[in-house]
DNA sequence: TTAATTGCAAACCCTTTGCTTCATC
DNA sequence: GATGAAGCAAAGGGTTTGCAATTAA
């Protein structure tokens, strides 16, 4: 039989700063604002619960080239641009290829389950920046 | 001035079995390849060339879901399968899509440089497997 | 009551780095 | 020769985990 999940405290806050930034947090960011609410919230605490959110489907990992995941507490497909200058991550507004997973699917013979699509390069606020350089 | 780089015995060892694999290879299966080879070449050296083949452009970094990263040596742009289940990374042949970086740059007021699209499923290899289960 | 979850700290694992020696240019 | 690169081993840094104590259900 599967393993029942309790609501925490702690996972309460967790869900709730993912839900409420657009800024696809670390799990350190998120520890240090989980720490304003509960002070001695444990970082394996937001490690826990985020794995489980995420197994769930609750949430989303991302990991874009860097050596750590960010989240994002929407589970809607969509598309991200990660700038190589700050690191922020950004959501793309634009339509999710409906088409494509199918194919794959048809020329591969594989089961595709999802896609994910990432851009890269530089945000406005850096390319500001990076013209004073 | 730009430090020159040299060609030694280890980075044309690496280069070549980079080149002659299909399996988008993780730096411990590259160390294992080349110690057959060399027999003591460091870790720290596979690691070394790995990221100055990287910067260079010549070679590409993967780093889909695992905690660690894929290198493939075919640097021109092309999509990928991701095997959830044996954790395989395929080559998708597929053209590459030309269009949708400028859509999101007209959008976003963004540069954009590059793009990457990765499919998420099980391999067919593995659908055998999964219905003996 | 009971078993999932927490806090704490140690362990993990992949990757990077400092330092001396080696070898390419 | 000069200096970029190798080998070795230790350090780093994000993430996971074992265990006793809590706490949700």
């Amino acid at each position: 039989m599967a393993a029942t999940t309790r609501m925490t405290r702690q996972k309460k806050v967790i869900i709730d700063i993912l839900k409420n930034t657009k800024n696809h947090p670390t799990a350190d960011w998120i520890y240090e604002q989980a720490r304003r609410i509960i002070p001695d919230i444990s970082l394996g605490t937001v490690y826990r619960n985020l794995r489980q959110l995420t197994q769930s489907g609750e949430i989303l990992e991302l990991n874009y080239g860097s050596s750590y995941s960010r989240f994002d507490g929407n589970p809607v497909p969509h598309y991200h641009f990660v700038c190589e200058n700050c690191g922020r991550v950004y959501d793309v507004d634009m339509p999710v290829l409906e088409k494509i997973e199918k194919e794959v699917e048809e020329k591969m013979g594989f089961s595709v389950k999802n896609h994910r699509l990432e851009f890269y390069g530089v945000c406005s606020d850096c390319q500001q920046k990076v013209r004073v350089d």
